[in-house]
DNA sequence: TGACTCATGTCAGCATTCTGACATAGCCTT
DNA sequence: AAGGCTATGTCAGAATGCTGACATGAGTCA
C-alpha cells in the first residue's frame, strides 16, 4: 500500500538483499578464521598483501574498506607481531610499501583455504553462468553508484 | 602462481565484489541520509517499523543486521525523540511491540525518498529480468551459507 | 507441579572504527 | 622558483557496535 508511495519494500529491494547476504557472509567469515585467531579486516589486509606486494597504507584502506587510519593501527599491530614488514624510511613520497613476512604468508594459507571454503559453499548452488551475471550485475551496481549523473 | 592453490583471487571474488558493493552502497545511504539527521540503521529500524508495526527490539535487531544490544541503545534514542512508542509493559511475554509515531512516519518519508533515489541510481543500468536475476542468486548465496553441509 | 530450555530486555565494559587535525612529500600551475 | 593542491602517515578523541552477564517470562517435559 505504500511502495509505490515513498516506502521501499523490504522484501524485494535489491540493496536490503545485498546488505543481508554481506551479513551472513562476513559472519560465515568470521567463524571460520576466529580458530585461527584473525578477523576479518586483518585476512583481508594479508590476502591484499599477498596479491599486490608493496601496498601502502592508504592503499591497503581502500582496498579493504576502511579508513586509513583504522588501517594504521591494524597494520602496527601485524608489524608488531612479526607478520608484515615496512621500511623505515619511505623510498618516495610518504608512502611505506608494507610486504608479507614468512610468517605472514603461513598464516595467510590457512585463512585463504579456510575462506575460499565459505566462498564454495556460498556459490555451491549456482552454476558458471549465474556467477558471471552476478559478477557482471554487481560491478554495474558500483558503476553506477560512483557516478552522480552521467555515466562515460 | 596461488589462485589454484590457496588463494583467492579479489578481483574476481564474488565475495569480494559483494563486500565491495555494499561499501559503496552504504556510503551512498550515508551521503543522502546525512542531511536529514539519520543514519542508515536508524533509517532501517524505521522503515521496517512501517513495513511491520508492533516488531519487538529482538526482532529489529534481526532485521537491520545488528545484535539486540544495539538496538536497544538505538530505540531508546528513538523513544526519547518521540520517533516511536513502546508500551511500559509486554502485552505477552517480555517482547515490547514498538511503533511509529506521526512524527517517526513523518520523519521517514523524506527518508525513505532519498534512499529510494539511491536505490534507483544503483538499478540504473540493469534490465527487470537482471535485476530479478540477481534477487535468486543472492537468495540462493545466503541459502547455502546458512546450512551447514546438506541443501533441502 | 517443578525443572529445564529458550527467547527477550537491559545493564556494564570492551573493542573496533570513524572523525578531526596536523605535518610532510610530490605534482602542477604560474 | 614559488605557491597551491592532493595524497599520505600518524596521533588523539568520539562514536558506534559487540561480548558478557543477569533477571524475567513462556513453553516443554517428566
Amino acid at each position: 500500500m505504500s511502495q509505490d508511495d515513498a516506502g521501499v519494500d523490504l522484501g524485494t529491494s535489491l540493496g536490503y538483499l545485498l546488505k543481508e547476504t554481506s551479513s551472513v557472509l562476513r559472519a560465515a567469515m568470521e567463524a571460520v578464521l576466529r580458530p585461527l585467531g584473525m578477523t576479518v579486516t586483518h585476512y583481508s589486509c594479508l590476502e591484499l598483501l599477498a596479491q599486490r606486494p608493496g601496498l601502502s597504507n592508504s592503499e591497503l584502506a581502500r582496498g579493504t574498506f576502511v579508513t586509513r587510519q583504522s588501517m594504521n593501527v591494524l597494520l602496527q599491530a601485524l608489524e608488531r607481531d612479526g607478520y608484515v614488514t615496512r621500511p623505515a624510511e619511505a623510498p618516495v613520497g610518504k608512502a611505506l610499501p608494507t610486504r608479507l613476512t614468512p610468517r605472514g604468508r603461513r598464516s595467510l594459507a590457512k585463512a585463504s583455504a579456510a575462506v575460499r571454503s565459505v566462498e564454495v559453499r556460498m556459490l555451491s548452488g549456482l552454476t558458471e553462468a549465474e556467477q558471471s551475471a552476478a559478477r557482471t550485475t554487481l560491478r554495474s551496481m558500483i558503476r553506477s553508484l560512483r557516478e552522480p549523473e552521467e555515466e562515460g
